[in-house]
DNA sequence: CGGAATCCCTGCCGATACTG
DNA sequence: CAGTATCGGCAGGGATTCCG
């Protein structure tokens, strides 16, 4: 099966795009995979993630979550304190991502330079 | 630097995810390393990636050729061919993608599973 | 035939305000 | 403190049309 893969509709890498491809799950994900196994709480999770707003990161954790890749611990408290963590399929993300990142850092420069010549005037 | 990456506005894998992220960015990436380091034609390209529109797919190659991944040659015949290819930037990112595709292949239906339970009735 | 420009719609994301 | 609901701005991307 050499087709069968980004030209289907349901092509699981267009899927995979769709999710990590939103603003704020890789970062979120390196930010868990940084503290596995530790958990982290939202409080927490917002310091580390400068410029997410309160709705993006509840709103990129529940997909997270819904997606089996962090798992969500809720105490019983007053005030509620909820913490969260990588699950074994979400920490394999990170590997994925990270050569992503390798590639991004070792290549964007060069690609920022080719844009510059491509429209030097704006 | 630990934290020099995602985290700054101008966060390498940040803007290399707004690019790949884009609709069609990874199939076309996809479709010309399969043929490198051979050419491909516009309607040759439009083929292989079924669903494309017309316009997407030139505003993808453009910014392609904007960023120094893929190279244009222009056939000056009439009615005019144009041929793609990947440069040898473009060739590289493949690797990280193809790594992205081996790892949703093998755990999208995993998460498909987990979004499955986590929201029975819609 | 390649591609650029236009129109429109949809979904993402941010700000704000409200519940427990 | 954690989370949700609502509103509005804005950009991505689809269909169509016109130019070379």
């Amino acid at each position: 099966m050499t087709r069968g893969d980004i030209f289907d509709p349901a092509c699981p890498t267009r899927l995979l795009l769709d999710r990590v491809g939103g603003k704020w799950v890789a970062m979120a994900v390196k930010v868990l995979a940084e503290a596995h196994p530790g958990e982290l709480g939202f409080a927490e999770l917002e310091r580390r993630m400068p410029g997410v707003s309160h709705k993006m990161l509840a709103q990129t954790l529940r997909t997270l979550a819904g997606d089996g890749l962090v798992m969500r611990r809720v105490e019983p408290v007053i005030p509620p304190r909820v913490h969260y963590r990588l699950t074994p399929l979400g920490l394999s993300l990170d590997a994925p991502l990270a050569v992503l990142r390798e590639w991004a850092e070792t290549h964007m420069a060069e690609v920022a330079a080719h844009r510059r010549i491509a429209s030097p005037a704006e």
